[in-house]
RNA sequence: GCGGAUGUGGCGGAAUUGGCAGACGCGCCGGACUUAGGAUCCGUUGCCUUCGGGCGUGAGGGUUCGACCCCCUCCAUCCGCACCA
């Protein structure tokens, strides 16, 4: 018997699925069709273990799909802009395009022999020409309906990226790729109006039955949607109105100040009339030289300075004083917020700090507050107004509405949906990104470039410093243009765009990639979508899978395609880590994936990886693990060459052994169960475990004569159920037994009357405690059971003194007598 | 603080609808084959035990004939958001 020669096999079958047409795919009507996608990934240079296990899924949700019958798109390609290109150019001299085109030839040789079953054809990669001119067209479809705008902001700056960041990429403070400090900034920038369809991206994450909770409650909370009243007050010392906003508009008489953001523009026209002109100012300073991590985290100190200006509560006149603080984030709601010490924590805090009138409005009438006593603000949402004019005797949802109510009445208020999420910052300081297709004309001010010129290139004649301007800035021939309106002296934008813009529509173009006209085929794009299965990290739950939601919600009402949602089921694997920590290189954790297929071949690799952890949970790497799976491959080849001539050898319609039925009852057994662990659960390790048990039962024939028919069976099913997780051996041995190729057969199919057993165990329980096991006939019903139980063999000595309350039967499971 | 998860042998994990806890794999131990074994095959392996059985799924309580599973109260770990008014 030859050997189990990984290296051999892998590189022969390979080859066969390297033909341009083995994993060709078109539109075809006559199949359901099934799009199964994994992130594509940033061309770093090598593929790490996470890749591994995502591909490693993927392929075998693909290709089941393909043997169950359905029309798989299946594609691969590289998020191929972005800072390591860059950084290359600077630390080494290299062209960013040379350096990224190198990492992803080694990428794609590395997943070609991981044997994944990829349309190549259908490749996209985000920096060349034929894709970031329809990332610039769709810029310019944003910008025609009125979603791109350039605005002055203070926005978030990180020094060592050399650019600015949007609100998703700011981690805990800091820059979600370097991790340095990230600092505010104020600078012109380009934004895509996310917030616009805020209420429909949180709407319809109803909608997303098959995405996990856990994400969708994430961009639930990171959209942050907010219902209250949006009021203003009366500052007669300026002749001027002040709005806040509030989700409390119930509390709202017992306000006893106002605190506004340092940046609040009410704050220079304070400190022109007021005589502490000069101590507010120091303070916004001080406050704003503070870090968002020390302005914006809950133990941060709360501080503020009296203004000395006064303004009026347009419920009750009374009168407010004006406060600055650290603590209000001016780009939230209005930038100025109404203080409520004795209902909200914070003001609370900040009222008892200053020496600020607290006022009680609210209480409770079931366990009445000792108002004296209280150390801290009553902030539940039960109660009754108190102290509130005519409000007062209102419980909290009467009192809430009529407050509103009031307000909108009287004309100094409106109900108001407030926002966490802010528009998206898309304008970056880079070079390595699709330059965003604007030209400024010293006449006509912002222009577009006209769709026929795109795309606008990259030029390659820059310098590779970092600050706060692109290196594009440093291009003459890229800078210097004509107006496309009115053909005057003008220059182009700078910036290129995030690269988040890039991802947010690939999966659109894998569905026509070729296409020259259009970013995409609406019927090619309408036939493939939505996504069936996307497979990837939960690092991306708000970046990445919320901006692709906004696109595709921008491209239908654009009616480039008419569906509502890119990623109709989202699995999110687990990272793969080593000795309790995720596998780096700074903690010298790293398993290299080409050292393990090397060894091993990629099917044990696969194998292990799916094996070893559902897939929704970190896994833990473990080399003797990998040796499980690698002696597991070997069994399964050994046992088939064992049962070779069995295979082989022609019927003789011999009827199967007992031993022989159970064997085959397994088998079926087996496809039901693997079936429906790999189909609806993704449970890829119970189905491998399935598969061992498989495997293990047919060992057991291993000396004897097997009949033939019987052998043949268990070897086309079992090869049938290995191939999608183990592709290479599994279209080996097929090769040596059966004709065709195992990869282009259909998914088996499990016999229901070999699965049908005669006899069954069943437990019989005292008190709930197994007491014995019991062959009986299946299919006994309550009745029967309850009948059988005093005929069983131990029941009298198990029941001998004790009286017997009642028998309980669950037909093919128990038999529980319960005795006193 | 708010929100979400997770917690089962020495380890990774299984138990899909409230019905035999620990499948499968790793490791350990024993045996076979062997000049040899770090190959392979076969077997044992939750803990305690007076060998009847007792205990056991983070802790404590509850519901139930019966709970890893449902309910309540905690604890621990991980993740997300974090002064959002």
């Amino acid at each position: 018997m030859e050997k189990y020669n990984p290296q051999e096999i892998e590189k022969k079958w390979q080859q066969v699925w390297n033909a341009p047409d083995y994993y060709r795919t078109t539109e075809d009507s006559s199949r359901p069709k099934y799009y199964a996608l994994e992130m594509f990934p940033y061309p770093s240079g090598n593929l790490h273990m996470g890749h591994v296990r995502n591909y490693s899924i993927g392929d075998v949700v693909a290709r089941y799909r393909m043997m169950a019958g359905y029309n798989v798109l299946h594609p691969m390609g590289f998020d191929a802009f972005g800072m390591p290109a860059e950084n290359a150019a600077i630390a080494h001299g290299v062209k960013p395009g040379d350096w990224t085109f190198a990492n992803i030839k080694n990428m794609t040789a590395q997943q070609k022999a991981m044997g994944l079953a990829y349309d190549w054809d259908r490749e996209v990669e985000t920096c060349r020409e034929d894709y970031y001119r329809w990332t610039q067209w769709l810029f310019e479809l944003f910008y025609k309906r009125g979603l791109a705008y350039k605005k002055a902001a203070s926005v978030n700056w990180c020094d060592t990226c050399g650019t600015v960041l949007a609100n998703e990429q700011v981690i805990d403070g800091k820059c979600w790729r370097c991790d340095s400090e990230v600092h505010k900034k104020n600078l012109a920038q380009w934004f895509f109006k996310i917030t616009d369809y805020a209420d429909e991206l949180l709407a319809d994450l109803d909608k997303l039955t098959g995405w996990p909770n856990r994400v969708k409650v994430m961009q639930e909370n990171w959209i942050g949607r907010s219902e209250g009243l949006e009021f203003f007050f009366e500052v007669p010392a300026l002749n001027e109105k002040i709005s806040v906003y509030t989700t409390r508009p119930d509390t709202s008489f017992g306000i006893t100040f106002l605190a506004l953001a340092p940046e609040h523009p009410l704050v220079e026209k304070i400190c022109a009339i007021s005589p502490k002109s000069a101590e507010i100012k120091k303070f916004c300073e001080r406050a704003r030289s503070q870090s968002d991590i020390e302005r914006t985290s809950s133990e941060s100190e709360k501080e503020g300075i009296f203004t000395g200006v006064t303004c009026v509560n347009p419920f009750n006149g009374g009168s407010v004083q004006i406060w600055v603080t650290n603590y209000v984030v001016f780009e939230y709601g209005t930038g100025a917020v109404m203080g409520v010490p004795t209902h909200d924590e914070r003001d609370w805090m900040f009222a008892t700090k200053y020496g600020l009138n607290k006022v009680w409005v609210i209480d409770n009438p079931n366990a009445p507050l000792d108002f004296a006593k209280m150390d801290n603000a009553y902030v539940e949402k039960v109660g009754v107004l108190i102290n509130s004019g005519k409000f007062t005797g209102m419980d909290f949802d009467a009192g809430f509405k009529a407050i509103m109510d009031e307000a909108e009445a009287q004309g100094f208020g409106k109900r108001k949906v407030n926002y966490r999420l802010r528009d998206w910052l898309i304008s970056r300081q880079r070079y390595w990104g699709a330059p965003i297709p604007v030209i400024y004309c010293d006449k006509c001010g912002e222009v577009l470039v006209p769709e026929e010129d795109l795309p606008v290139l990259l030029p390659d004649d820059v310098e590779f410093k970092q600050g706060a301007l692109s290196p594009l800035s440093t291009s003459k021939k890229f800078n210097e243009c004509t107006c496309p309106k009115c053909g005057g002296h003008a220059h182009r934008e700078t910036d290129t765009m995030d690269t988040f813009i890039c991802s947010s529509w690939y999966y659109m173009r894998y569905t026509d990639p070729h296409n020259d006209k259009m970013p995409f085929a609406r019927d090619k794009v309408n036939y493939w979508s939505p996504v069936d299965q996307y497979i990837g990290g939960i690092e991306h739950a708000i970046l990445h899978l919320l901006y692709s939601r906004f696109f595709t919600k921008v491209l239908r009402d654009a009616k480039l395609l008419d569906y509502d949602e890119p990623f109709a089921n989202l699995l999110t694997q687990g990272m793969v880590i080593k000795d309790g920590a995720k596998m780096s290189k700074s903690l010298g954790n790293v398993v290299s994936p080409e050292e393990i297929i090397g060894k091993y071949g990629a099917d044990t690799a696969r194998l292990f990886i799916l094996f070893a952890a559902p897939v929704e949970r970190d896994l833990d790497w473990s080399d003797e693990g990998v040796q499980g799976s690698y002696r597991f491959l070997n069994r399964v080849w050994r046992i088939l060459n064992i049962f070779s001539d069995a295979i082989k050898s022609p019927d003789a319609a011999q009827a199967l052994t007992a031993e022989e039925i159970s064997l085959r009852r397994t088998l079926h057994k087996t496809i039901k169960k693997v079936t429906e662990d790999v189909r609806d659960r993704f449970a890829f390790n119970t189905a491998i475990s399935a598969l061992m048990e498989l495997v293990n039962a047919m060992h057991a024939f291993q000396d004897k004569k097997i009949n033939p028919a019987l052998a043949r069976e268990l070897a086309k099913d079992l090869l049938l159920m290995l191939a999608p997780f183990v592709p290479h051996i599994s279209a080996e041995l097929w090769s040596k037994f059966f004709d065709g190729d195992v990869h282009k057969q259909s998914w088996p199919t499990f016999d229901a009357t070999a699965i049908v057993e005669e006899e069954i165990e069943i437990v019989l329980q005292i008190n709930g405690k197994v007491r014995d096991h019991v062959k009986i006939p299946v299919g006994l019903n309550k009745n029967d059971l309850e009948k059988l139980a005093p005929t069983l063999p131990r029941f009298d000595e198990l029941t001998a003194g004790k009286k017997i309350i009642k028998v309980i039967a669950v037909p093919n499971k128990l038999i529980n007598i319960v005795v006193k």
